[in-house]
DNA sequence: CTGGATTGCGCAATCA
DNA sequence: ATGATTGCGCAATCCA
């Protein structure tokens, strides 16, 4: 009682000398085509990303310098006229020494 | 005048049924191996730098951010003091308005 | 079960 | 001649 099929014996799988079979692999080599053509688009976006992040990346660096230089010009500046004025540090009633290393530490240990 | 070879018809390509042949596409096989192990390795790559990249980016994006916002507020400290005593924006000598827009609106057009 | 999508693999052409 | 790459088809397998 082997189990009948519409078609002959072993399927179209491994055998069947013709069409069907012609029909199916030919549209598995579309599909593989497909597939791989998909395939390297996605390997190209995946390098233009990395240039792209590049870019962004070393803009941001730059933004990061140009801030950090600023901010250190503004505390020397502040060191200087608090020491001038022998108020302790103390601006406009704030204490600079420590409101300027709070946010600089941080910033500055991935340098 | 057929041109005499090491061999007999069409050199060791597309015929010659053993030895020579067999043995070029063994090694023509392992090259390929190799050759397709090699480029999944730099597609794995690729995708990691991605990553790696991505991370470097949102530390520099939240460094920018606080160093902007850390002289953002310096920046109204400083005028502020500048208008409670009336010196026309100038401290220690330096124009400190100019100085801050300076090296603030390069870095803030891209936020 | 049906059928496209992926993937490993070998062949041959071509590059270096 | 030789290894590295690349397009291509086959078949197994995945997945929906």
């Amino acid at each position: 009682m082997p189990p009948k099929r519409g078609k002959s014996k072993k399927d179209i799988e491994s055998g069947e000398d013709s069409d069907e079979y012609r029909k199916k692999r030919d549209r598995n080599n579309l599909a593989v085509k497909r597939s791989r053509v998909k395939s390297k688009q996605k390997t190209q976006e995946t390098m233009s990303r990395v240039n792209q992040l590049r870019q962004e990346n070393s803009v941001l660096e730059e933004k990061v310098k140009s801030l950090t230089q600023e901010l250190g010009f503004l505390k020397e500046l502040f060191l200087a006229h608090a020491s001038n004025n022998g108020n302790q540090g103390k601006f406009e009633g704030v204490d600079l020494e420590k409101l300027l290393n709070d946010s600089t530490e941080s910033n500055n240990e991935n340098l």
